[in-house]
DNA sequence: CATGAATGAGAGTTCATTCAT
DNA sequence: GATGAATGAACTCTCATTCAT
């Protein structure tokens, strides 16, 4: 595939990006796009045979975050959390009408035992916190018996929010809240600034 | 309609029931119903004008729980919340490929303003358990400042654990453990009894 | 039939009446006339078996002139046709939004070598026209070379007025003109009252 | 839509006619013409969404006429009269079975306070010999001291005898001898010619 | 007689998908 | 590559008609 058409086939990802927020995954139609790009039916074909794989190249273009400050060993773990956090908070404000309901859809439609972006995200999530906090126990940052009890509970509420979100409002504070909460669980003080 | 439409009514709703716990909501149509049942095209209309009403009924059929112990007065509200987070746990794991998607998939397409399941069940477990938090704390069963706060932390870890469910699989450990670090910010000894 | 089947059978013609006065003829359904007369769906098979047998039985209640004083041999022709003419022109005002769509279309829907409401209509009152006509040449009240050729002037004109009246608004004073226009052909003096 | 496309709308509209003039308007379903032009269900869609759509492109290709002569300075009236009852007779015979009948249910289907395509015609009728008749007048050919009163006995009397046609036969001859009865009252000689 | 639930045929409409150009 | 006309399958919805009660 030339240049031209990775520009066009990245042109289509990017309106279908559109109707994906519109209208969540399972009643977007190959038309929708189609009209959305404002292209010809047999056009979008030659890129794409269904919403599911134009909805794969949606999601990889889309869910690339920098989490690389993570392996920063310069960076306190507080410093870590907070920063890690904020990027979760964030996620979820600016899903509050996009692309989640989408995710949930195209998830929830694939068999359990596969591998999906909510799974992987999850577990990964869980799995960063589990170090950052393990991390800063070492170093004397945070006190925590159980670091992946403690980073399971950060991820579910959290989960919960974005959940919640996609039916209701959830601000800025709401979040702030739940998480100041857990944290107050493991730091004397709190470090955690917005 | 009599008694007869009425039978007839509640087998539709069931059958129907079955049809949304595969299927979810969105892509449900009533040509799938009118197969489950077993009935004819039109049969189906003489009761129901849209996959939407048939949800509705399903739902009001469905959710009723009986939370009566809640307001009884001589019980300790310890043995209340073990109760009620036990019914919390049971509704997540039914829903471990039931009608969760096909509610989240209905209400995400109402409109945010509208009063919807998933709100008003969130909104009603929030307030049950800060009053159990509260009557805790009163009678000397519970230590905590924010009953709202850690009321809203069950809750939301308890729905972001419903909303894995629907792609990922969860068990009643996974819940249990969930739960029993909440509690423990709250209780110098362990009660809640699964 | 008993009387008590008879009373039902007219109650239905009187409902069945409104609903072919609304909607013509062609897309009138056996439930719209179920529904104006609320009955049964089956009640109504009881006594008709579609929309045509209704129609009959609506037009031969409906279609009954009393234009007795034709005949009598006291009357004036000029008088007569001044009755006669009256009588034409309150069917065609009346029909301004009634049972004259319907008629139409209950007529051009049959094959047209059958007798029918409106070949039978127009037949009879030039016939009966002619003979007026010819009656007030005789006694000297008109004068008149060809009288079926001015009763087909006369009742064609009405038709067309009737027709267009359909369509469009058919005022008292329109039809009045045409009538006098024609009548000023074989009357010396107008005789036409109101 | 391109050259190919304007082809194929016009074939549309040619066979549809034919699915008009049998079964009028009120019952003609999109099935009906797509069974006439023999393409598939969609294909109908890609050019017309409903029947309305499809008899008002018919009715635009059907109505036009030339009556250009009209204006003609040098033509005599009595010579534009008789070309001018000659079309009407012709257009009236034809319909002997054909458009009439859906022209009539699609006109008395729309509010009467809109225009239509049997107002417009009748309108215009009137005007024209109207217009006609004065200039006749004003040249010596004709004598008539009210033309609008005339006029509209042509055009009703006409348009009573199309009404008739669509339930009954009307011959040739039928319409000739209206046509003359109206002429003698307003021309010393005959001047129509068939 | 009367009811109204039930059926199934049939019309409307939308789309995924193909294919000639 | 790109277009968009064309097809046909699938769904929605409405009614005429029947039939058990």
């Amino acid at each position: 595939m030339g240049t031209k058409s990775a520009i066009k086939k990245n042109y289509i990802i990017e309106k279908a990006k559109n109707v994906f927020e519109k209208k969540g995954f399972k009643t977007v139609t190959m038309k929708d796009i189609v009209e959305e790009c404002e292209i010809s039916r047999g056009g979008l074909y030659l890129y794409f045979s269904n919403t599911s794989e134009i909805f794969e190249s949606v999601m990889s273009n889309v869910y690339q975050k920098d989490f690389s400050f993570i392996t920063d060993e310069d960076m306190l773990p507080s410093k870590k959390m907070a920063l890690y956090l904020r990027e979760y908070k964030k996620d979820i404000l600016q899903k509050n009408d996009a692309l989640g309901t989408a995710v949930f859809e195209y998830c929830s439609s694939i068999k359990k035992s596969e591998e999906n972006y909510i799974t992987e995200n999850v577990k990964s999530a869980i799995d960063i916190l589990k170090n950052i906090i393990e991390e800063g126990v070492s170093c004397g940052e945070f006190v925590c018996d159980d670091a992946e009890c403690v980073a399971k509970d950060f991820v579910f509420v959290l989960e919960g929010l974005r959940y919640y979100s996609f039916c209701s409002e959830v601000s800025d504070h709401d979040i702030d809240k739940a998480i100041m909460h857990i944290l107050q669980g493991i730091i004397p003080m709190q470090q955690y600034v917005n």
